[in-house]
DNA sequence: CTTTGCCTTCGAGTGCGCTCGAAGGCATAC
DNA sequence: GTATGCCTTCGAGCGCACTCGAAGGCAAAG
């Protein structure tokens, strides 16, 4: 779409690469606390950033779909995940895995793409996400205690 | 249905009482790491129970009506919490909010009452549960800096 | 050429865990 | 008596987050 197609073959896709991913460089520091690998690849099939993040490529074209995240297009209409968008989809998965539900998180990203103007509100939505993660973090050692109760109660070990 | 009805009045729920829940005495150990209060009264009317559980009534009822745990009434038909139902009540709320199924519950409950022969079963369970309270926790960790980053880069503090 | 396999879009379906509402019973207050 | 409020059972409904399947495109292998 925005180049021709100079190459034929399996590097069409790496080739279409320098496309739209280096506008910001993304945050190095988010990066790493994201825990991406550091050889990630500049772009990744569906396949490849499904088994990179644990989702499936059902679920990555779902949460593209319900605009998420932006996913470019190869020259075969394959989508091409940049680091970009797997930093913004490893991001998104850790606040689905802390409980966060998707309604929000879109209102978070909706809030990112409005500017820096709602900085305060993005601040206080995480500010209320913390207080979630730490109760459930307080349930979870609840749940952990009576679990290794009955761990000792039936004669195991908590070392399965 | 068991007692003929001699008192009137609100004593009748109470004076009910003496009544299956004394069969065996819920582990105190058990209890106490399930947090309920020590001065926990004998019998708890729906509210009552749905109040210290946090749980809703409605979620009370469907429960008690998928079988994961047993209610008497009372002389008016009104269900009556015991020390026993309470204990099973956190207990399984204790599991749900460490992610653990509700299929899977009904299971392990199911085990239970096959009697000492499952016990070995019951620990794998359990066990595995413990596995997954762990995966949770790390997440959890992952999560909280994420979101304690974003919280920096706002200009936030931790503590809100 | 065909086969294989991964990819596309689209819309519909699924499973879970509640959640609700209707219709009615019981008990205390007035 | 009636009104209030909490309780009962029953079946149905709902929201969420995927999850799936059909129909078809693209490209490397044989």
């Amino acid at each position: 779409m925005t180049t021709t197609s100079l190459s034929t073959g399996a590097d069409q896709r790496a080739a279409i690469a320098a496309y739209g991913s280096a506008l910001e460089p993304v945050d190095p520091e988010l990066l790493s606390l994201l825990e991406l690998p550091d050889d990630l690849p500049d772009r990744l099939s569906i396949a490849e950033a499904a088994e990179l993040t644990g989702l499936t490529a059902h679920t990555l074209r779902y949460y593209e779909r319900i605009g998420l995240v932006d996913v470019h297009r190869d020259a075969a209409g394959y989508r091409s995940y940049d680091r970009r968008a797997m930093a913004r989809i490893v991001f998104i998965s850790r606040l689905r895995a802390s409980g966060m539900s998707i309604s929000t998180i879109s209102h978070y990203l909706e809030l990112v793409r409005q500017g820096d103007q709602t900085e305060p509100q993005r601040l206080a939505l995480m500010q209320q996400h913390r207080g979630g993660i730490q109760r459930q973090l307080r349930e979870l050692q609840l749940a952990l205690a009576v679990t290794d109760y009955k761990i000792g109660v039936y004669g195991g070990s908590a070392a399965p």
